[in-house]
DNA sequence: TCGATCATGCACTAATTCTGCAGGGTTATC
DNA sequence: GATAACCCTGCAGAATTAGTGCATGATCGA
């Protein structure tokens, strides 16, 4: 309801050129181009200026998207509310997810939503957490599952967004088959911290996890290798390059020359998974119900942990 | 910014048809019938239902747009502190207003702005005060100079429009120029009361202004003949069919066979002018400069009107 | 200086949106 | 109870708008 230029506007303001502009909201360079010159002459105002080879916002132009963000919040929720007012049916929900949330949370939520929703469509996009918000803003989705950061650019009062908590995924420590460890259930970050570790690229939210973990013990391990998915961690740790973290909720998928310990003592890494949606959209009987029905796969497997912890 | 069609359903909600809608708006029946469809296809709401020949809004759709008046409101406030902070130029301005509001008031703000702001587009509109607020709630005007009504549908607190007071413009008395009074500069109502009167219909502003007028002296003249335009008010005293009260603001067009005289005593009716724009776009510069033009105008007819009286 | 990166303009095309008219349903009138 | 008046809607066609892909120009880093 709110012009799609204004959108376009505010993911133009998150990621800084119009390139990305495009990728992030379907449209072509040039379409991105054509829309903020139009809603600059509509508005009549100025709010880009030529910055090297790209484009910046003016100071105009900030002060419009960060206004903006009301104004957006204050649509989300009247439509929510009138939703649940009318008892009427939205169309679409788009939802975004990293990987193994996508697999293990929002595909079940798509599959139920099927069944008791068969008209409305829902649209699965697997993202990286920042790639989400940037969805999010961009309208492509409308509920994001994701790691929650400590100290990254999102916020948890950031006005464009409202995030709920869904689950504690704690890492487990992968080591070979063959390690002195692989027949222990158990270990503590202590007893592992001389190993070779294996780990995202520094300045990633799972390396800032791990580097938590240990100086929360007092360590710093050595780092012997990067990769970015878990696929390839798992891939690395089977040819004894090293040891690494996985969250619970990652699938081994049978690697038969890798175990999984979980990790015990002072010091245990968790990772905490959220879903977050545009500021007042919550108020939505369909983002309700999806976000229960996410709360509960996500006690479900808590409970199942429980169970298999006993 | 606002999607337009939900501009198009809140002035549906206004007027009630989808034709009127149209004839508001600037588009034709089927456009507007369209929209309304396009706008619950979006919006996944049933806003319209059938109503006899007509249609109505639902309670979804009532809700709706009680809550956009809010929207509405944010918006326009957004733009207007985006346009002081930022010095821009707003590219159109819609000015609408009554007669003789529109002669005196309108036109000179018009020529105004043409010359201290040459590139900017004005529309003046001349338009009944009811007609002028549907005006705004379409977005075809941002100013219009009518005439303030007691109780009328607009109360003062309406979320959708902010009102400033221009001046209050006295009523006097018309009379043929053989009426024993004629001589007279000043007549009081009580001297009146016995004469035949002419007025606007039953239920209309002036008539209102009229009875209350006389009510508050404890007298109910007889209402001889109805007329709308000042001009044939004017020209039924003229004929001597009976005497009118007019605004001071409204010239008499140098009827020879007509005297104006001003009412003196207790009861002095008068009519309040006032601005009213959209609630939320009184920051902008554009139209507080515009105020402030029209309140200078005004301000400089009252000085003219108190020396005159000396 | 060369290549890479970005934005923008242009011609063309696709999609949307509007108009005018015809048609169907509903209310008021005689 | 026929008729007229009124109001909304659907459709074909037209006009406007919006988007794509490529070419161009401008800037930055190597």
């Amino acid at each position: 309801m709110i012009d799609a230029r204004l959108i376009t506007l505010r993911v133009f303001a998150r990621c800084g050129t119009i390139g990305a502009t495009a990728e992030l909201t379907g449209y072509s360079p040039s379409a991105v181009s054509a829309q903020l010159r139009e809603l600059q002459r509509v508005l009549g105002m100025q709010l880009l200026t030529k910055d090297g080879r790209g484009v910046r916002l003016t100071a105009t132009g900030r002060f419009l998207v960060a206004g903006s963000d009301a104004l957006i919040a204050q649509w989300e929720s009247l439509r929510a509310v009138a939703m649940e007012a009318g008892d009427q049916v939205q169309p679409r929900l788009g939802l975004g997810g990293f990987s193994s949330a996508a697999a293990q949370l929002l595909a079940p939520l798509a599959a139920t939503l099927r069944s008791t929703r068969p008209q409305l469509e829902v649209q699965v996009l697997e993202a990286d957490p920042a790639r989400c918000f940037d969805l999010l803003v961009a309208e492509r989705i409308d509920l994001a599952v994701i790691v929650a950061m400590q100290s990254d650019t999102y916020g948890e009062d950031d006005p464009r967004f409202e995030q709920r908590v869904l689950l504690d995924d704690p890492l487990d420590v992968i080591v070979p088959a063959d390690h002195p460890l692989a027949s222990r259930e158990t270990a503590t970050l202590e007893e592992l911290a001389s190993e070779p570790w294996i780990t995202e690229a520094a300045g990633s939210t799972y390396h800032s996890l791990f580097t938590a973990a240990f100086t929360a013990v007092g360590l710093t391990p050595r780092i012997a290798h990067e990769a970015v998915e878990w696929e390839t961690h798992i891939a690395f740790v089977g040819a004894g390059l090293g040891i690494g973290l996985l969250p619970r909720l990652a699938p081994l998928h049978g690697a038969e020359n890798v175990v999984r310990l979980r990790i015990t003592g002072k010091a245990r890494p968790t990772r905490r998974i959220v879903v977050a949606a545009r500021r007042g959209s919550l108020a939505s009987p369909l983002i309700q119900e999806s976000i229960d029905i996410l709360q509960a796969n996500a006690n479900r497997i808590l409970t199942a942990r429980l169970e298999e912890d006993l």
